[in-house]
DNA sequence: TTGTACGCGTTATCAT
DNA sequence: ATGATAACGCGTACAA
């Protein structure tokens, strides 16, 4: 391992011209352009890398990050390993180390805090923690000094950054494409208001009448399988007649895909169904099932992004992504 | 944040005193006991830590361990995710840091690798690698310092411990599964011959004849939803008559299922398939997927186990987990 | 039993 | 244009 001292004392010069020059930062004089260069040169050649912990005892930060991930109930979709994939790949460009912690509940992340603290780690990225009681804990971070992002579809508090996906376009978009599939008598199942927003929006954007009929809705959100082939026997036990589904993620969809299959529903010929999250497993069924995907491993590089403004004393601005439409055959019109 | 200076300064007495005390490594001498438990209890009032980068700067360590992860073709296994949680909950305990990729394949591989020194982090751990020509390169980060932990399903070097988890026993266990569940007639889709090796096994095991016509093999592996539907069309084409099947993946089971179901063979009636990894989605077909779990969350437990052994100075000894199996409906005797 | 001195690698400040 | 010095927080060898 070569330090500054090394190639100092092998080119007969004092440390701190070698520091100014490799740092770039010449400060209000400058340093002559061939010894420059040959200092350059020479710590290419000895493979020369800045020693992390002394930038970090000098500068007094960490260039860690504790990103704590709530792993919630949808997994295989995917979501988490995406966000981290794009939480890595920014803080490896931005030279962040990370502290990883997936917590299943709040007081998973309260014990998970208690090794966050200034000195340790410079920032504390939080991921789909719907707790609202948490909010006070992550204040009480932030005036300790780590600086917080959340990763949430709806800020948790106007003083803390957040990243986040346009959930009412969510729904607006799935129920839209079904629309343009053709579909006019679109059933959904509510798990979140704001998607359930962005469907009654798509509906009115059409000239749809809205029906309460059609949707499905529980004491609270799931997103599960079994949620999902429940809504569809409600529907046909009730006789609501559908030529659309919306779902509130992969899971769901598939679950309800099964419930009209087994009641001889024909997807897509007598009924379309859009799923959310896009997960890899969309493209296994017997029918590919069409989905919203939400952008995660661009999610996970914005978090990072709102992270390093803070970091280099910017305000953090909130973030709002938008997402995109995957269309499968479940949602074909050419049954 | 507070310092030994700020402790030793409040109450008088020296930074080394303090030191010594709260590192608890008091050489070859002692202190007061009363002054020892003083400053103990003044340390923890005042919320004292120990400055890491400090601490990293003065041992010459980093107290971050990169984290090199092959994203291959299974996504949505989950298995990433969990190999994830188990590596970083252990690192965690460890006081270690993370310093996260994903690389596609061996050029990203050498391009992440470029980010890896001494004086920035203490160890690496691969996972998912296949390519054997790593190898000189994970031999080069040995040389320079960097310890070394495979993931992997064989040990790539017998120089580099690798935690892994033992092929062969998956292939007993699936293909034993179906012998015990009725089967008699068991077909095989080969993606690993440690996997073969083991489905031959369970088969003289039970005393069943070994027949290369239900055996489906293709160029390379793959573990890919085409690959299980190829399979069994090949199979039923070919006329060969069978009454349970293995995977090499629960992506290749369900193609394999759905491609019977196709044919008019009912799971688990008429044939039973199983599968590899214990996906989430196995719940969510329409017939739940049977298969073998490799235990991941264990398994990056044990990385990062053989990882701190390295770094105590120990000889990491490699590991090799054993599969567990999953029952579900799709390998049901009572149809 | 307690304190002093030094060094780890880096950089900002000030002196030359 | 270049160098000397100090400081970040900690641990340890050595002195008192």
């Amino acid at each position: 391992v070569v330090s500054l001292k090394d190639i100092a004392g092998e080119m007969g010069v004092s440390v701190s011209l070698v520091s100014k020059v490799l740092s770039g930062r010449l400060g209000n004089t400058g340093a002559r352009p061939d010894l420059a260069r040959a200092i350059r040169e020479r710590a290419r050649e000895r493979g020369y890398r800045r020693n992390n912990a002394a930038v970090a005892l000098r500068e007094g930060r960490q260039g860690v990050i504790a990103v704590f991930i709530h792993r919630h109930g949808k997994p295989g979709s995917g979501i988490v390993e995406s966000v981290l994939q794009g939480i890595s790949s920014a803080a490896t460009t931005a030279g962040l180390k990370l502290l990883l912690d997936f917590f299943p509940d709040a007081a998973g992340f309260r014990a998970a805090l208690r090794s966050v603290h200034p000195g340790l780690v410079d920032g504390l990225i939080v991921g789909g923690v719907a707790h609202r009681e948490l909010r006070g804990d992550l204040r009480a971070q932030q005036r300790a000094g780590i600086r917080v992002v959340t990763l949430l579809d709806a800020a948790l508090d106007p003083a803390i950054a957040n990243v986040g996906v346009d959930q009412e376009e969510v729904g607006r978009l799935a129920t839209g494409h079904l629309v343009a599939q053709g579909c006019r008598r679109i059933g959904h199942i509510v798990d979140m208001e704001s998607r359930f927003a962005g469907y009654r929006r798509a509906l009115r954007q059409a000239g749809l009448p809205y029906r309460a009929e059609r949707v499905h809705r529980e004491d609270r959100p799931e997103f599960s399988y079994a949620r999902g082939q429940r809504a569809v026997r409600a529907f046909l036990a009730r006789g609501v007649a559908l030529d659309g589904l919306v779902a509130q993620s992969d899971e769901e969809a598939l679950g309800a895909l099964h419930a009209f299959a087994d009641a001889g529903r024909r997807v897509p010929g007598d009924v379309k169904v859009i799923g959310v999250d896009d997960a890899p497993y969309c493209a296994f069924g017997s029918v590919p099932l069409s989905s919203v995907s939400q952008n995660c491993v661009r999610l996970g590089e914005a978090a990072v992004g709102a992270m390093r403004d803070q970091l280099a004393g910017r305000r953090a601005r909130s973030v709002m992504l938008k997402p995109t439409l995957c269309p499968r055959r479940s949602t074909s019109a050419a049954p």
